[in-house]
DNA sequence: TAATTACCTACTAAAATGGTAGGTAGAAAA
DNA sequence: TTTTCTACCTACCATTTTAGTAGGTAATTA
């Protein structure tokens, strides 16, 4: 039960686009740097965030990336969702999934969706932009 | 983000145990096979509870294993603690860990620090017992 | 046309996961 | 006392996942 580096590298890249003026292009290399990540690896990442339309890349000199959006537009669980697959704590809750037989029955089945329902609605409730502050507070934010 | 299948058997045994007579040993033969997890799978997993003492364990004939303690002084939270190595979410938040350099200046830390003590909030404030009824709405119970 | 960038495909080492196999130790029943 | 039943211990292992690398191709701009 852990973040991935990949989701973790995800979240920290939007950070760091959402902290650049909000048009202009940057290039990779700049935040892999900046954000001492590999570049090869961030180079994957980006395709996957770009893939989901998370961002928006441009080729070329004077391209990179930027946000699709606003900071403020992203919910966290927006961007964890498509590094963490589903962010579906057991395979059983994944929507795809065939129904596990012991379905009916089982004891410990609501504890595993109520747990992932609440970290979901976490989640969906911060956004990027609440991230930017330095207030650690921003639980419970306001809903996106 | 996943729990791993030994978190999620563990559960399902210590569950089996509190459906059964407090102060008799269940063999595990028959646990695994009700639970239908593999035996020896299961057992190393029974060694575990058992170190950590959320288990009791009886050799010879009439053996077995029962719960330390009644099912309701059991928090959901210390047994998966056991079988998921301390539920830390992300490396940084586990207590022996050596600082990272980023952590000052980290904005994603306090995301993770947020959600990981929600969650183990969350999971602290069901007891074993709450699983046993079939009422899937046992959420933000009592209070160990 | 050259430089610069994203984007694509394939590979890989290391770790974690989900087991197996084959014992030994201790207790109780025969 | 011997057999049976049980937990407990150590070692191994195949597969999957993770966290990357390597080496290109495609689009854009100077």
């Amino acid at each position: 039960m852990k973040i991935s580096t990949r989701g973790r590298y995800a979240m920290r890249v939007m950070v760091n686009l959402a902290m650049h003026d909000k048009d202009t292009y940057i290039p990779l290399k700049e935040i892999a740097s900046e954000e001492e990540i590999p570049f090869k690896y961030v180079e994957a990442i980006m395709t996957l965030l770009s893939k989901n339309n998370l961002v928006l890349g441009k080729y070329g000199k004077n391209g990179g990336y930027k946000l699709a959006k606003d900071a403020n537009k992203y919910s966290v669980g927006e961007i964890l969702y498509v590094t963490e697959n589903e962010l579906a704590l057991v395979d059983c809750l994944e929507c795809k999934e065939e129904v596990c037989p012991r379905m009916k029955n089982c004891k410990t089945l609501p504890l595993w969706k109520n747990l992932n329902s609440m970290i979901i609605d976490y989640l969906n409730s911060i956004s990027l932009m609440d991230l930017l502050s330095n207030n650690q507070e921003f639980s419970f934010a306001e809903g996106i």
